[in-house]
DNA sequence: CCAATCTACAACTGAACGGTTGTAGGTTGT
DNA sequence: ACAACCTACAACCGTTCAGTTGTAGATTGG
């Protein structure tokens, strides 16, 4: 794992660490939406969610297009698929346990 | 999603936010480790490194047993699994707009 | 028995976080 | 032209977070 690999999945789980920006992951990886039609859904100034929205940005989970005054966010199923591929790793090194258990358990026999 | 469930998934996802305990988590995967062992890999306090491995337990990564005066943490997989299955979910959302478009594309023939 | 080891927890500090309000600039419809 | 709308960003505030030090209680080995 370099730096810049820890770095991005720092920045993809906090991303995904907050709910309320779960939620709007999921409604733009749904289909697009524009900042302000987000805004509308929750209890919290305009400001608030343009935050949000931006911090799923720097992690990549969300990109945004500009058409006319409306600035578009997509969510980015391949950076979700990029999450997965991190948890993977975890589940390679937990099998690397198990099989060292079946070793012994198949008894030091021989080397 | 319940809001149990959501609390479950901000434990989870922030607890993975953090490279120190994404690195904890990795060795207890691969086997057992006294708290006191783990501490002597990082370059910070012993109290530091308990703290991490109780951030990862409270999110169920983690557990631990008790062997003498040693806390022994252990990595749960079926945890990590959890957090597979919750990023499914906007696999699934994103389908779902793919859907959409196809139809679209398919054209407003009838309904 | 006693020293060394391991754990647990409290109190503190600086930085980051999630939220707010306010201001300013670009775009749109009438 | 101009009012309404959308976005961007800065400044601020209270809370959480990651780290520290310090203290105290079990357990162990010589």
């Amino acid at each position: 794992m370099t730096e810049a690999e820890e770095s991005r999945a720092d920045a993809l789980f906090h991303a995904l660490s907050d709910r309320t920006r779960r939620d709007i992951l999921r409604r733009v990886l749904a289909g697009e939406h524009s900042v302000s039609a987000l805004a509308r859904s929750y209890d919290m100034s305009f400001a608030a969610v343009q935050k949000h929205v931006a911090v799923l940005e720097r992690a990549g989970l969300v990109t945004k297009r500009r058409s006319g005054r409306e600035a578009l966010a997509s969510g980015e199923v391949e950076a979700v698929r990029s999450v997965t591929a991190l948890l993977e790793e975890f589940e390679t090194v937990w099998r690397g346990r198990v099989a060292r258990i079946d070793d012994l358990l198949a008894g030091p026999g021989h080397t």
